[in-house]
DNA sequence: ATTAGCACTCACTTAGTAAGAGTGCTAATA
DNA sequence: TATTAGCACTCTTACTAAGTGAGTGCTAAT
């Protein structure tokens, strides 16, 4: 009787395979992600670059089912990978980098950033599209992190007797807006001395440190400046009452439809799931927030997610100054084209720190 | 042998109904309504008000569908009502005004307006959200319209050496910001006298005249004021490049997938084109754009848009000094909750239009 | 004018059958 | 000993047939 391979040679370790193994896991697969229908024996054999019988193939499969990086749907159906299997896959068994991306893709890629108008949300959000056309996945991009964005200039502009907008510029070229309305009696010189000072004081200050600063620093200074203290501080804590949540990195989705073109997502159900998922923007920026920078993949179940459980997301950090400042993902089922994407986001995410740091300098 | 009593007496004019057919025509697109099961003759007869056997009600039915008032799905099924008979029930049978929209719903709409931040984007982020929550449809809501909108303030920051940030401020509120990129050899000094230049003639101008008026009234003058007038003429005309295309006032879809809960929408194919649409902002805004002040209602075919020819559209527009400056629609099937929907759209575009007119004067 | 009665239609469900793909095991082979 | 051919077996999928039930239209009675 046959036992298993690797059992009887003791190569059962975590990540070990012999070349046939991963051969053969490599073609599963392949074939897996471009057809979506389990795979059997026989279709493996035919594959001209294998030359085992479908009989071999099948002790080989049956070893790699029994080491957990295939699944069999059901008794006489072919195998198809397993989360296990897609790791091993990405970790050890593609080489993004050997991959060809046509010129019309990467000329796509281009277009986004020789457009005259560089404002970056358009920019994200040209991007967020054509990523998606171009994978035919769902793209998902995080903006530039408030993290490492620090307040540039404080602006203001009078709407109307007692509402003023304020202007808050980012060192990212970002431009956050409010409409404030201002107490009854506060003359619009105080207005003003309140904004000079907030300028000479906070320039330069992470977003993020801006409430702790005012806090340890201003209120002290204000005391002393400000006759009418209270007031002014009360229209500072209005200012920036939001500023420091990261709901502020805004999240950019493109081509959500493209989900319905997979056939494991033909189900209502888990569309649905999928689809209020994306209108859930925390949880999207949970999702695809990365924990490194650089390329990261996360397949299925590792994402911590019940609804994405069978989904993957891969995401590209891309950077100021070795800074990482913002994400972009793609989000798709587990039987994704992992290769070709981690080259695409490779390349755009490049794109990226080129582009905000050419607007940051 | 029986004849169509309409026909007998003569009554098969358009919109004239005895009161008998309006109570049938009515029970059906009510039953349907909350349903969205074909309604038969016996089902008819068992509502309490009405006092009339199976038969009679049948009779009244085949007449109604004589008259393409509803529709039989097939030979034993019961009878929906077609889009004329959708058509009828809103323009005859229905009376918004009666009905009582709950004071948790009302609740709802009001803390939307108490927000301490007024910024009015979030406010029609909230509202399309909301919307969508309390009638269980899509919301599609149209920011206020460039058309009306008037520049009111020029601003520029510097960002960098080759690069600036305008701001453009409007009326309404909105601020517009573009990161332009200016030609080397351009003096600060030279932009902060353009930017002068330019709030001195353009504030006041609503944003679509912006272009004619550069180009028939500024660069005449512009051309004695500065020597170098060609660069000049470059950086304003990037300034104002896209700002007259109507691609300017934002659409905000809310609770898209509300869609998957209709029985209707439960093809995938039908759900792809839909949501498909959704992603496309200039056919969004065609289909929710009305055609006059107030209340309009869409049914189906009425869209112009082969993906909505079962969906119905409600808009409501709302105005500042009597003027239409945007749009609250709900998007849903035809089978629509029409008097219910229809009360709270007059509610909030109500509230809208205050909410903007305190926002403007 | 209205209604009871009845034969008829048609979608939907269930059960049963046949086809086909793929497996695992055994025995033969290099 | 590693590989392969052969074969019985399993399980899904597609297809067909029969049965059920809701609702109709027509006729005849009230």
């Amino acid at each position: 009787m046959r036992l298993s391979y690797s059992l009887l040679l003791g190569l059962e370790v975590d990540g070990v395979l012999s070349e046939r193994q991963k051969l053969i896991l490599s073609a599963v697969v392949d074939n897996y992600i471009q057809s979506a229908e389990p795979i059997g024996s026989r279709s493996i054999a035919k594959r001209n670059d294998i030359g085992f019988s479908p009989a071999t193939i099948r002790n080989e499969m049956a070893d790699l089912e029994e080491m957990g990086f295939l699944i069999q749907p059901h008794t006489s159906a072919g195998r198809i990978p397993s989360n296990k299997g897609y790791r091993y896959y990405v970790d050890h068994l593609i080489n993004p980098q050997g991959i060809k991306i046509s010129k019309d893709v990467l000329n796509n890629i281009r277009k986004i950033f020789t457009e005259q108008f560089n404002e970056f949300e358009q920019v994200i959000e040209q991007t967020a599209t054509i990523l998606s056309e171009i994978t035919n996945y769902t793209s998902i991009i995080l903006g530039p992190e408030i993290f490492n964005t620090k307040l540039k200039h404080i602006q203001i502009i009078p709407l109307a007797d007692n509402s003023i907008i304020v202007i808050l510029v980012t060192n990212t070229g970002k431009v956050e807006h409010k409409t404030l309305t201002i107490p009854k009696g506060v003359s619009s010189d105080e207005i003003e001395r309140l904004v000079n000072f907030l300028n000479s004081k906070l320039v330069g200050v992470p977003l993020y440190q801006l409430k702790s600063k005012i806090k340890s620093e201003i209120y002290q200074e204000f005391i002393t400046n400000f006759n009418n203290y209270e007031r002014s501080m009360a229209i500072i804590d209005q200012l920036f009452i939001d500023l420091d949540q990261d709901s502020d990195n805004k999240v950019y989705v493109g081509g959500a439809t493209n989900i319905l073109n997979q056939p494991e997502f033909n189900d209502l159900e888990i569309i649905k799931d999928i689809f209020s998922l994306f209108e859930r923007t925390d949880e999207v920026k949970q999702l695809i927030k990365p924990n490194n920078k650089g390329i990261e993949v996360r397949i299925g179940t590792e994402n911590n997610l019940e609804t994405a459980s069978n989904c993957s997301v891969i995401t590209a950090t891309y950077e100021v100054d070795g800074e990482s400042i913002g994400t972009i993902g793609i989000f798709g089922p587990t039987r994704m084209n992992y290769s070709r994407v981690i080259r695409i986001l490779e390349y755009l995410a490049d794109d990226f720190t080129q582009f905000f740091t050419r607007l940051y300098k």
